[in-house]
Formats: structure tokens, C-alpha cells, sequence
DNA sequence: GCCAACGTTGGC
DNA sequence: GCCAACGTTGGC
């Protein structure tokens, strides 16, 4: 604790795409119904508030890096499975007892694509944990070596 | 649409 | 506690 971390967060554009997060208010959103318990983890006991992260865009025709991003708040209850009309509403949180925490995730800035041909096509990159077979997380940990060697890679979009 | 990989559920 | 069945993820 205390170093800074790096993560990658996952997230399908057709749900939330970087400009959907950059287009809301302050340019900051909840980040809603993660239910996997090893993700829940990284952000409840892992995150710190002014971490850097990836964001990738996830089930689409181009996966891939297509921006950054920043932990902006400490860990508190995801309210959605407190409501029943939601589809992340889980019977078996209560107010006393969370069961699904999140951090609120802020926009930094979109870059052009960094595809996930050219992520595997790194040879110091094969680690990432993205890369691995059967990868699934929708966070992971990024380590301080793959983000140095991932941030020269993403270039300025001209908007 | 296919399918491999993974997490969860529930019967026993 | 084991494990088969099932649902989901996500690249291709």
C-alpha cells in the first residue's frame, strides 16, 4: 500500500464507451455492477483514490486500450444492489451488509486505439494479465513496467 | 454464431 | 466438500 497502482478496466462501448464516460457529468461515473468478487476485491482493498488506469473497450469489433483514466473516489457500497428494479439488484445485501463495493472512475483523457493485436504483439507485454488465456476480469492490475511500456505506445487523438 | 474458459449453483 | 450442469464472457 501506498505505492501507486495502475489498473485496466473492461467495459463493453455499447454499454459505456470513453466518450459515453467523457461525456457525463465531471466526467466521472460509479462503476456499477462489477459482481466477481476478485474484482470487487482490487477496488475495495486495492485502489487508492488518484490511480491510473486504462480504460478497454471490451466485446466490439476493436478491442482495446482507447483511453485513461483515474480511481476518484475510496471504496463505498454499489447502490444498485440495494434497488430491486435493477439487474445488478442482489436479495442477499443489506444496507448493514454490502456485499458490492466500487470506487467511481474519472475520465483523463481518449487516445486512439491501441488493439489488443498490437497489446499480444509486444514481446515485453506477454504477461499483461489481460493476455492470458481465458482472461476474464473486468479489472486487473497493471504493473508499473506494463504501463511504462504501454503509455508511449498511446497516441493523442486529434479532436 | 461458435466455442473455450471461467465462476457459480445446487444436488448429493 | 465434490463435481456436474449451467450461464456468462469475449475473442474470433
Amino acid at each position: 500500500m501506498g505505492d501507486a497502482r495502475f489498473w485496466l478496466f473492461k467495459c463493453e462501448p455499447t454499454a459505456q464507451s470513453i466518450d459515453d464516460l467523457a461525456a457525463m457529468e465531471d466526467q466521472k461515473v460509479a462503476w456499477f455492477g462489477v459482481r466477481n468478487y476478485q474484482a470487487r476485491n482490487y477496488m475495495r482493498d486495492s485502489m487508492q483514490q488518484g490511480d491510473l488506469g486504462f480504460y478497454y473497450h471490451s466485446a466490439c469489433p476493436q478491442p482495446g486500450i482507447v483511453g485513461m483514466v483515474r480511481v476518484a473516489s475510496k471504496p463505498y457500497p454499489d447502490p444498485t444492489q440495494f434497488d430491486p428494479s435493477s439487474p445488478y439488484f442482489d436479495p442477499k445485501a443489506s444496507q448493514a451488509l454490502p456485499r458490492w463495493i466500487l470506487v467511481d472512475v474519472q475520465f483523463v483523457k481518449k487516445t486512439e486505439l491501441l488493439s489488443l493485436a498490437q497489446l499480444r504483439a509486444h514481446p515485453n507485454l506477454a504477461s499483461m494479465h489481460i493476455l492470458q488465456r481465458g482472461s476474464r476480469l473486468s479489472i486487473t492490475p497493471v504493473s508499473q513496467d506494463e504501463w511504462q511500456i504501454i503509455t508511449p505506445l498511446l497516441h493523442q487523438t486529434d479532436v
